[in-house]
DNA sequence: AATAAATGTTAATCTAGTTTAATATTATTT
DNA sequence: AAATAATATTAAACTAGATTAACATTTATT
């Protein structure tokens, strides 16, 4: 696979002259996972922003109780990384594994500061679907705050009917801060109710 | 007051000519509010990205039932803004409200492009400090995820001990997502407990 | 086709946090 | 100093969602 879908993403929010798409590719690399393979673990320090080009990741979060709590999927045209780690290369709080098997589009933190350097307009890149990414996290917060899980749940299904699709239920509930008893117990409220 | 504080705060991330100052200085504007006064309201286009010189400000939401929800506190060399409007330049979804006088350097939208034109290091200033905004608010959903009510405000007081002391009860328990009453039931357990 | 592994459901019991409502304390204004 | 407004506490009754445990269904493996 090619990584014309990143070029088309990136299309989005600057233009690249051919020189420094290829300047881009000469830094950038593809890699395939297969299916439950980690691209990070807890612990590692993360040395890569991946772009999504194919397949499906989650980042979780396993906590003291060895309880998993995930935190987001990715899936085509999304990015994944442990941002927190990645930026200060320090230990990452979170595990990405693949669901699916999944190609990635590979950003090194040894690599991006060249490529800022040469190409600046990936500095404005990269500010704003960062700026885009904290303005989900901060709905994400609300939504928290202000809906029932019944709600949050049918939010999910309503902004990511694809996800939904691909995804086990207990992954979902997770996602959504809820034990899978009890979204089983939503479900089955909602089919009573239409 | 001076925007000292803001270019020392800025030397951490970028160095500055003394020229590129003067331009800097050309953009933005210094403004002061008074306690009460909203610098957002829900539903205007918020046109400010803010800079807090002095004083306290909260960022908070209105839900159906007229709840208050607060997102965040910012105090003296933090950032306040709706990011989801500014930069959409969509309604804002929060209120931002001073809890004191408060002085702020106002980053307005339509100065921001001639900013990243003329001085292209800013796009990478503001590409650093969004991404630990980020990381930052993905760090607070897994706490909402992994920690009880109990834990969460042990963490509020211990990470922010300074903005505890400004601001009341009431709303440290609607920026932790439960209600005062309980507040009141932990820091009494807390008291009984040492 | 049979077995095992993964995923999903149901129901009873339990608990962290909410709601309501009354009262106490502290700060502000006259 | 008194009165008012704002903030904080306490306690009883309640509820959304967790826990536990047993069972059902679907998917993958041999």
């Amino acid at each position: 696979m090619t990584i014309e879908p990143l070029l088309k993403y990136m299309s989005n929010y600057i233009d690249l002259t051919s020189d420094e798409v290829v300047f881009l590719e000469s830094k950038i690399t593809v890699r395939k996972y297969l299916k439950g393979q980690y691209i990070v673990q807890q612990g590692d320090i993360c040395k890569f922003s991946c772009f999504v080009l194919s397949g499906c990741t989650k980042t979780f979060y396993m906590d003291g109780e060895g309880q998993e709590h995930i935190l987001m999927f990715s899936i085509e045209d999304w990015w994944t990384s442990d941002m927190g780690s990645f930026i200060t290369q320090t230990p990452a709080d979170f595990n990405i594994q693949c669901l699916e098997n999944s190609e990635l589009v590979m950003f090194s933190y040894d690599i991006i500061e060249d490529l800022y350097r040469e190409i600046p307009k990936l500095e404005r890149f990269f500010r704003q679907i960062i700026e885009k990414a904290f303005v989900a996290s901060q709905k994400r917060i609300v939504r928290n705050f202000s809906l029932s899980a019944k709600d949050q749940y049918l939010y999910f299904r309503d902004q990511y009917p694809l996800i939904e699709q691909r995804i086990p239920q207990y992954m979902i509930a997770s996602y959504l801060g809820i034990t899978k008893e009890f979204l089983s117990k939503i479900k089955s409220q909602l089919i009573l109710e239409q």
